[in-house]
DNA sequence: TGACAATATATCCAATTGGATATATTATTT
DNA sequence: AAATAATATATCCAATTGGATATATTGTCA
């Protein structure tokens, strides 16, 4: 009897490795990361803002904005910038714990 | 005629401050810091966890969680460490831009 | 009340993040 | 294409925050 290929999908190995606590952590870090790279690159354009024009209002610099946006810098913004960033685009930085999927 | 006693309240007073730019930002500064302390707090009692309990799971200690949930250290905290305890409660930590109230 | 558990406060240092500057890359406009 | 505007990247330092430790205060139970 031929045996099967096991296709193992990227999908498939993230989900296994999510049960390890470190990978985990790292995965969400990430993904948190990524998210307000988005949140804030969307709101600063529906707000027909540039990055250096954001910077100006929030108190900070185009680069600050850029390396936020980029989602490539790993560093984790503090809440204390994201607030000064939602404020700026008149927006309420929310903050919740919420039911995990 | 007589002269109507105008009362001016504490919410009124915080309103007018409120169009401070500067003011608005330690207010809602604030306001996060105990909101945070408010959310941690009672996730972890549901939890039935003590603070060293919750410490532990989230790679931290008594310290750190108590001085959180005291709202009275005027530091906000790392979005890091708010990931690690939510995690550890088994709770997703959201984060999102609201319209303004 | 005394013992123990839980929480809070203070101080100091290490790690992390924002800010400043310089400069590179990419888009847009003329 | 050239000029300009907008965004991205790298480095270094100052400011902020977590961690460690010691200790105080408060709460609980025998």
């Amino acid at each position: 009897m031929k045996k099967e290929t096991k296709r193992v999908t990227l999908r498939d190995a993230i989900k296994k490795e999510l049960k390890n606590s470190e990978f985990k952590f790292r995965f969400e870090h990430e993904k948190a990361i990524g998210q307000i790279a988005r949140i804030v690159r969307s709101a600063r354009q529906r707000a027909g803002l540039t990055q250096a024009g954001l910077a100006r209002r929030a108190g900070t610099s185009q680069v600050v904005i850029a390396r936020l946006e980029s989602g490539t810098d790993h560093r984790i913004p503090s809440l204390d910038l994201l607030q000064r960033i939602a404020q700026a685009l008149h927006f309420q930085l929310m903050i919740s714990f919420d039911m995990a999927a």
